[in-house]
DNA sequence: GCATTTATTCCTCAACACGTACAAAATCAG
DNA sequence: CTGATTTTGTACGTGTTGAGGAATAAATGC
């Protein structure tokens, strides 16, 4: 049982303010107060610990109230960006990306290595990750030493609470510890979180969830992942275990029943297509989807009927995620999107048919194609949150005095 | 944003002492501070309170310690049993249940009413709610003044923030706003809630689900229900609303698609079957299930291919909350499994094999026909759990001073 | 220059958790 | 029967925290 003592207190309310500044840009003492329904007094105390542990700077110039307003002129605050660094990483069978961004998330350095990982032995994969850190960290200007937290993004089943790999299509082997691994090669705290939920926070801070404290990713890559935002924070089941919506089993009885990354997986998808010269090397280079589309758009019947098959299977299941937890916004990522219109019209029309009367308007769904960059930056913004919430002043390491 | 102030910690402080008392029987205070985390003159100032506020009673026989112990004996505490009273109460389609439990949950009085309300107009339901609720109360030798609060459970998709029945097979209006019309009625504060929701609670607290603090439960009534437990708190998704099982989509494409309800529900099992005399009669007075047992046994083939169709159906949709959701346990309950052997064993097996291999050792299974009194007493708690966090001694309303 | 307005800080107060010391109530030894 | 021992529960003081009011700071308008 969680047990309730002045530090909760404290740092409960430094994290409301902390947040308020990040999301609401340049801000003064008083918006503050007026936002977090905390007094003036308290703000002030806050913002004051803030300031000196280095977090945050004032800004004298934007005040950006009406210009001809009397009084004393509001002192804004906002991130200090360099007060810490972080990294972040979107393991893909077929690329990798890196990014290290600054305390507001905002990208320093990005790194993109288009190298096949897939069933590659862990060693081997480590070390490829290992290189790529450093190579983005060294891009960036900085030395390792300077980053505060490293955060990987996998594809599969990830346990964020123990940074075990419990699956993952990268991998040979299960249950590897890749927190671990990666915390030793490179002596800087790492985290290992699911590529979904990775982006699914990456599109909380700056993409198409920036505005809602609930809603859902839907991640449609060699994985079908799944993120819950529940009141701004990701909804993690029981034992920390990520979702894999490719392991959903479509269907009402078990002869024909079939599992939903058979018919909606990129492999399920391009698989039966790729055999023939140009397009199978596309597909080997990781560039399959948009290779896809351009034989969809030239009316390449076989892979048109595949991406319907897939559109409808994941609109039947979008459909059912909803009913399961009743999100106003469904953001829907992933490098499938690239297949195209086909592809898109089938997945929403499904879903109109699928989901219940009773709750047809509960959800709105978009679509977001997002860059590679915004998911390793979004696991950059899961090692910004675990940032966030430790303790700094009171308990956290002490800044070293200097001299 | 949630502000945290010295309120706030003291509300969760109290909160978790008077649930460890809840739980844990009768307890000593070393011993709940033992469990907490609480200091010994933390949970002494809090149990001061709460044994002023009336919620708690000391004990001073039952010191099951080693009986050869020195040192000054331990005074157990419990559960005030006459703090507070409460209605819960079980809407279906063939019958209700009410039960009146004291402020630990306990049945005091226990009504059952064999009417069938189904699709009956709103006016004519709330007047039988009533009705029970004024019965129930006074077999339990009190009055309406006496009863703190009523939950009332019933089966669809109820909104719990604001009271909001949904879409409910009872009632043939949508978005029926039945927290106010019964708390008009009845001029008690009323909770409307989930019946699935409601077991879900009755479990945790007295059920399969005493042990733990996440799990699921798929509730198999005229509707499919679930209810997810997650740290000890029921999971409503985002605006409060209750997931309804029987809407999900069962199939990859739309032509094979067919919603879970019209296979696995009670309609639908009973459904093809019911024309005949004897049958249609027990299906009227809801007690098709208990009969179609016997038609089974006596190895009636359609009944049998549709209890097997639905078994099939409901491990499948198991495997797939499994999936989503990765809880230790299921706990599933509800008249179907009435259905006997042929539906139980098919839907273990179905889950069995439409659960992913990686996580096949997550949950278990645990099947239990829970009795009708304790879907009543399940709402009862969901009552008493809103009592338990709100606010007693301080903010609360002041005990009138007695002259 | 002075009133006015607004943002921020200083000071005091209440509530809370916690540690220490002490009182209470039983057992055990002689 | 008396006193030491042991364990439990409580009173007091300290250091947090946040809230509210008074005072201060910094601009504008007349």
């Amino acid at each position: 049982m969680k047990t309730a003592d002045p530090e909760l207190m404290r740092a409960i309310n430094r994290f409301t303010v902390l947040d308020t500044i990040r999301r609401h840009g340049p801000i003064s003492r008083v918006e503050i107060s007026e936002r977090s329904q905390l007094s003036t007094t308290t703000v002030s105390a806050i913002t004051a610990s803030l300031l000196d542990d280095g977090l945050i700077l004032t800004r004298h110039e934007g005040d950006i109230r009406n210009a001809a307003s009397r009084g004393r002129p509001r002192v804004m605050l906002v991130l200090n960006p360099d007060a810490a660094r972080v990294v972040g990483a979107k393991i893909a069978a077929h690329q990798m990306h890196f990014v290290v961004t600054n305390f507001c998330g905002e990208v320093i350095s990005h790194l993109s290595l288009p190298i096949r990982v897939n069933r590659q032995p862990v060693g081997v994969i480590s070390d490829l990750i290992e290189d790529g850190v450093r190579r983005c960290v060294v891009d960036a200007g900085l030395s390792l030493d300077e980053i505060d937290t490293v955060c990987i993004g996998f594809p599969g089943v990830i346990e964020h609470r123990t940074g075990l790999v419990r699956s993952s299509p990268i991998l040979s082997e299960p249950d590897v510890d890749f927190a671990r691994e990666m915390s030793q090669r490179l002596n800087v705290a790492t985290i290992v979180e699911s590529d979904s939920h990775a982006i699914t926070l990456g599109h909380h801070w700056f993409g198409k969830g920036r505005d809602l404290d609930d809603m859902v990713l839907v991640s449609l890559e060699q994985t079908l992942g799944l993120g819950v935002l529940n009141g701004g924070q990701l909804f993690r089941g029981a034992g920390g275990l990520s979702h894999n919506l490719g392991d959903l089993m479509m269907g009402s009885g078990l002869a024909e029943t079939i599992r939903l990354s058979a018919v909606a997986g990129e492999q399920a998808i391009l698989g039966e297509q790729s055999q023939q010269g140009r397009f199978a090397e596309a597909v080997r280079l990781g560039r399959g989807m948009a290779h896809a589309q351009a034989l969809i758009a030239a009316e390449d019947n076989g892979l048109t009927a595949a991406a319907t098959r897939a559109g409808e299977a994941i609109g039947i299941a979008v459909a059912n995620i909803v009913t399961l937890f009743g999100p106003p916004r469904v953001v829907i990522v992933g490098s499938s999107l690239l297949l195209g219109e086909v592809f898109l019209n089938t997945l929403a029309d499904a879903y109109r048919r699928a989901i219940p009367p009773s709750i047809r308007e509960v959800a709105e769904l978009v679509f977001e194609n997002s860059p590679d960059e915004m998911w390793a930056q979004g696991a950059a913004v899961v090692a910004l949150c675990e940032l966030y919430e430790s303790p700094w002043g009171t308990t956290g390491p002490a800044p070293a005095p200097q001299f």
